[in-house]
DNA sequence: CCAATACATGAATACTTGATCATATATTAG
DNA sequence: CTAATATATGATCAAGTATTCATGTATTGG
């Protein structure tokens, strides 16, 4: 269901497609797997689980007991949300003994979230 | 199953919770209300097809039908995510006639994705 | 060594959600 | 008015996902 139509010359006519604009915004655009990248960071930030954990860290390193208690939901339910955290990069963490003690991995996730708040409280 | 012990004068023993750091964390920690509304804008961003949308829209407004054609899915696909962005406040539009412009609703958005980038862009 | 503690993880489940399909509304050309 | 165009939207459904439950691993105190 495209809305193109072919003409006699089996060319494409467009219908109300400004194509200037078009080009002009694929070429400025990152590239796909660079905005499905950046999508996946949004998504991972886009829980609330895992936004309060991100937000508990911006201060200090905190343990997941110390989560646990911060953000109210099981030690299961954190420590899973800190895995998906760790995947994408976001968390990193040391272990003293049978304690993990996480922490943000750069300083970036600081500035995203600043941003993000901006739109937030207007 | 929480991480407390009662003990004899019905008093809670944690365990492993450092009580100063949670207590200093919880402190300066934005409000669950505002850590929930700024996950829902991540969430929101979070998705690819959104992604490309608000990509798109960095530089000027556009049709529904160049960005149809911009990011390569169906008009319904992109009118139902439009309304998603819509309902979050990140985008706006003008009606001109049967077109409907698309802009970014503010300024912050493109700070978020910039903040995003750093990250995704090591 | 043994029990308790701190954390991780697989499985199951309930819930969410993004795309498609069909259709509706609105505007304009003819 | 009528057909075509531009966009919006409700319903459906498949795929993804966050939590819970049960259990596993690792470390440490006694």
């Amino acid at each position: 269901m495209k809305k193109v139509k072919k003409d006699k010359e089996g060319e494409c006519e467009v219908l109300c497609i400004n194509e200037r604009k078009v080009a002009s915004a694929r070429k400025t655009m990152k590239s796909d797997a660079t905005l499905f990248k950046l999508a996946e960071v949004f998504k991972v930030l886009g829980d609330p689980t895992r936004m309060k954990i991100v937000s508990a860290l911006l201060q200090e390193e905190l343990c997941v007991c110390d989560l646990t208690a911060l953000i109210g939901a099981s030690q299961s339910a954190v420590s899973h949300q800190l895995r998906v955290l760790r995947n994408m990069g976001l968390v990193k963490y040391r272990k003293d003994g049978r304690i993990a003690y996480y922490s943000l991995d750069d300083d970036h996730i600081s500035s995203i979230l600043t941003a993000g708040l901006k739109h937030v409280e207007e």
